[in-house]
DNA sequence: CGCGCGTTTGACATGACTCAAATGCTGTGG
DNA sequence: CCACAGCATTTGAGTCATGTCAAACGCGCG
């Protein structure tokens, strides 16, 4: 029996094996997603110079520290992973999570020194971009950087609409626009917006939405016996998208 | 008498002055903390020819509005901002508060329009960077691409750690944090580090820390009993910056 | 001077947290 | 391959921090 659920591992697999043959930019799958979109097919060749394509990170693995010397930018090729910033109780705030294509260390530009930890969720593999030849690649190539710019102003918008939802809506609102954006960033990336699965646990979800363990697995729970979702372990099924929406608030 | 208190209008007299007669960048006032940074003097001529020095804004007045077309970044030359953005049932959240030399409207960058509405929140004045303008610059001087991208990750350091204040700080740790977030912003632009101007309302500070006006206002009594602060009206004293500072989690 | 809004203070309500315990899952070693 | 250990998740009961509602106060503006 093939189930959905068999899919994920199958697409993991095949960028993992697009990773080993050390793929080019042009000819990756991530293509349309990721930092090569707008440059000429010429300039790709000299990002592709820079690139180095890393070995994969197990679940749990550090991608790097805080206070680490700032060295790349990295973007996730396949896999997940959670940043986080703490207190200087060592109260941890999760601060984002990172699907393939997408940028993890934008906010140590500034400085000389990364400001977040970044960890593994699962099997994961990045390309890595060390900086300060993007920036010597980018006075040549402008649409490199505007790229680079427009990124981090994506990152920005997508900050301050969590702060609308960590300073503003209830549990179930915060729980019902997470599964939402998440959902939509898996449909961008070509998989079911209906079902995937979640590859942080409760404890990063509930961290990540300002709430406790025992609210997320409450609200799952409801949410379930509500029709709007059927959730195992750590797969999960939107069953009723409307309903969903109008409880984002 | 001439306290303290009268010093901060003052200067902005002389900002306001600065702006009527179109003072250049490499003479203002903001040098220091503005994009110029790091520019060469030839490169800052050409910096200027794109930058409209606008008329001021009163309190209260609109500088954008969510979904207006993305035109233009904005640097505060005097006085201060606020950003929100809402709920779709019209809850807000005051996403950021800006002062001289700071830049709104860098969140709009991945868009074509504003992802959010600034208010003045007293009598201030922008300087007006036209994005396109700013990019055609940008791709002739590496170094002003630099800045602006340096910008964005610094707003976006920020964001991160307002998401751990909203997130898992209690309420004393909230605003103990805060204000020393404004202390260090007055200082860095030359003001008092211990006592300054509140140009926002205590419902915006409420509303930016994820609080009720009431909450605030308890405590700033409970603060001030405390030895904390002194406060009066919109005008704070920092009595105790080491208590301070252990109360911020 | 008086009106109105922003702020403060008080009393009470409640959503979400904490603590506690049962249940389930995963990975490991025999 | 199974059994067990340890961690993650779920569920329940009770508490508490912060929100809501209500009213008094006072500052700033016209």
């Amino acid at each position: 029996m093939v189930g959905t659920k068999d899919i994920k591992p199958l697409i993991d697999d095949i960028a993992r094996l697009e990773h080993e043959h050390q793929l080019e930019c042009q000819d990756c799958s991530l293509y349309r997603l990721c930092l090569p979109l707008g440059l000429h097919r010429d300039d790709l060749v000299q990002l592709d110079k820079i690139i180095k394509r890393s070995q994969g990170y197990d679940k749990g693995q550090t991608l790097f520290n805080l206070k680490d010397d700032f060295i790349s930018l990295y973007v996730v090729r396949s896999g997940s992973f959670k940043t986080t910033i703490s207190a200087s109780d060592g109260r941890e705030q999760v601060t984002s999570f990172y699907f393939p294509g997408e940028f993890i260390g934008l906010d140590a530009i500034h400085m000389d020194s990364y400001q977040s930890k970044a960890v593994a969720l699962e099997s994961s593999s990045v390309c890595e971009l060390p900086f300060d030849n993007l920036q010597d690649l980018g006075s040549e190539l402008p649409r490199l950087q505007v790229q680079l710019l427009t990124r981090v102003s994506k990152e920005l918008s997508g900050d301050k609409s969590l702060m609308l939802l960590l300073g503003k809506k209830t549990s179930d609102e915060k729980l019902a626009t997470y599964l939402l954006s998440l959902s939509k960033r898996f449909k961008d990336r070509g998989f079911s917006a209906k079902e995937f699965q979640l590859t942080m646990s409760r404890s990063d979800i509930a961290n990540h939405l300002g709430l406790a363990v025992e609210t997320v697995s409450r609200l799952f729970s409801r949410f379930q016996d509500n029709g709007l979702i059927a959730i195992k372990g750590k797969t999960i099924s939107l069953t009723d998208v409307e309903k969903m929406q109008a409880l984002c608030g």
